[in-house]
RNA sequence: GCGGUCGUGGCGAAGGGGUUAACGCACCGGAUUGUGGCUCCGGCAUUCGUGGGUUCAAGUCCCAUCGAUCGCCCCA
């Protein structure tokens, strides 16, 4: 058996590379009107950046990283998800000293062992941003609704916008401990994983699949939120409101990672199977202190969206994503002489910005005519020896079958007109 | 980490112990000496994910292994 990709990951070949390459342009293109500048940071990072940054506990860290030794017995990780690494980027360039607010977007592939299905993958890849330098909740709903105008514009139908507000440490510390009192009584009926939950914790026995019975008539962090806490969400609320994006809160929704303070949001769609996030994100007042150390804090707030599911919704949605480009012009050179004209021609073309092609097979005229075809070809110049002698092509629209001889000097221009271009 | 289903040519897909491995698409060649999309004809898997076992005989049964896929946990 020849080798085989690792598990969980993919090839992305012609065909499919081009519906990436757009939806990382609108990508792009958004964050360019909202003002957010690129970031790229390694793909791997010091284990421990990732072990204090995410969260000991949790599951990326417990059990899903890569992580390996290197030659200098160095624990290194492959990056599980993108806000650790942009928040040390920021901390250890001291991007704090800028005078505006650091926003800051990345776009490339993460990591994480797990087993795949649906929608997810051992590398899959994220578009994620993050706003980091303000406590403004303004900036908290400016953040959703960069994911919201992405998903927007790049067709997605149906998104639905949940936030919820996870408190500061204070009051959810305050908050768990009354959940905690809330299940005491039914801990033993509760499925297994909810039982180690309960200690670890408690938020997510609300959002078992398995134990909804026992979550009804639960306190609502909602009512422990204490004053900035519920000030602040009611402003990200009120941004939102204004800006027309549509939103429910949720307040049963936990994040999986460790680091979230107030603001806590996720995007879903269904047509992932038994998935139905396709991103989320949240405020991290702490992180970059607890990343930076040295007494440098700053408020964060960022989403990290995935790709792969977006090309899924997409897929299952039905929405037409650009594909190949066709080909402008397919050069054809019958015989010695004027197949050497032919690919000096072709260079011409290229040059003067027209996208063209040739056989390198040394196929008959008709196979070459099946493969501008196959090209989707707007044009074969064909040079024979009679138009060699006459120094012109034979230039052959493939919509129409109509021909034409020109001179061979003007090809390019010709072809460009007859494009509009 | 656990469970279900599946693994036959470039792709889709028959065949479920008996020995020349259907068919469709794509591709290549020809009918058409320099012309595509239609039609017709011809070609295209020493081999059925990999390894081992049962049998006179194995894509076909058994075991293992790898992978795909779906789901659980959790998440992007």
């Amino acid at each position: 058996m020849s080798i085989q990709k690792p598990k969980g990951t993919q090839d992305l070949l012609p065909g499919v590379v081009e519906k990436w390459q757009y939806i990382e342009e609108k990508a792009r293109d958004v964050c360019r009107r909202f003002n957010y500048r690129e970031i790229r940071t390694p793909i791997f990072e010091h284990t421990e950046l990732f072990q204090r940054g995410v969260g000991e506990t949790t599951d990326i860290v417990e059990k899903e990283m890569y992580t390996f030794q290197d030659k200098g017995d160095r624990s290194m990780s492959l990056r599980p998800e993108g806000t650790a690494g942009v928040v040390r980027a920021y901390v250890e360039n001291k991007l704090y000293g800028e005078p505006d607010v650091n926003k800051l977007y990345y776009i490339g592939p993460m990591f994480r062992y797990e087993q795949p299905q649906a929608g997810r993958y051992r590398q899959f890849h994220q578009f994620g941003i993050e706003a980091i330098g303000s406590v403004d909740p303004s900036l908290d709903a400016e953040v959703i609704a960069l994911g919201y105008l992405f998903y927007k514009e790049i067709g997605l139908k149906d998104v639905r916008v949940e936030i919820n507000s996870v408190g500061n440490p204070a009051c959810r510390t305050v908050y768990r401990d009354e959940l905690r009192k809330f299940f005491a009584p039914v801990k033993e009926k509760l499925c297994k994983d909810c039982q180690s939950r309960y200690d670890r914790n408690p938020m997510r026995i609300l959002d078992c699949k398995k134990d909804q019975e026992y979550g009804v008539g639960a306190p609502s962090i909602l009512d422990y939120l204490d004053e900035e806490c519920s000030t602040h969400f009611a402003k990200v609320q009120r941004h939102l409101t204004d800006m027309g994006i549509a939103f429910v809160v949720n307040p049963r929704m936990v994040r999986g990672l460790d680091y979230y303070t107030h603001t806590a949001f996720e995007y879903k769609a269904a047509g992932i199977g038994a998935i139905d996030t396709i991103s989320g994100g949240g405020r991290y007042n702490g992180l970059v202190g607890t990343i930076g150390g040295g007494g440098v804090d700053q408020p964060g707030v960022g989403f990290g969206l995935g790709l792969e599911r977006v090309l899924l919704v997409l897929e299952a949605q039905g929405v037409d994503v650009p594909g190949v480009r066709p080909l402008d012009v397919y050069v054809i050179g019958m015989g010695e002489a004027a197949e050497n004209e032919a690919a000096k021609l072709l260079f011409e073309l290229r040059s003067a910005g027209l996208t063209a092609e040739k056989d390198y097979l040394s196929r008959k005229m008709k196979a070459q005519m099946k493969s501008a075809d196959r090209f989707s070809a707007r044009y074969t110049a064909i040079i024979g020896e009679d138009e060699l002698a006459r120094g012109s092509v034979t230039l052959k629209s493939m919509a129409t079958g109509e021909q034409e001889e020109v001179p061979l000097a003007s090809v390019a221009e010709t072809v460009k007109a007859k494009l509009d271009r």
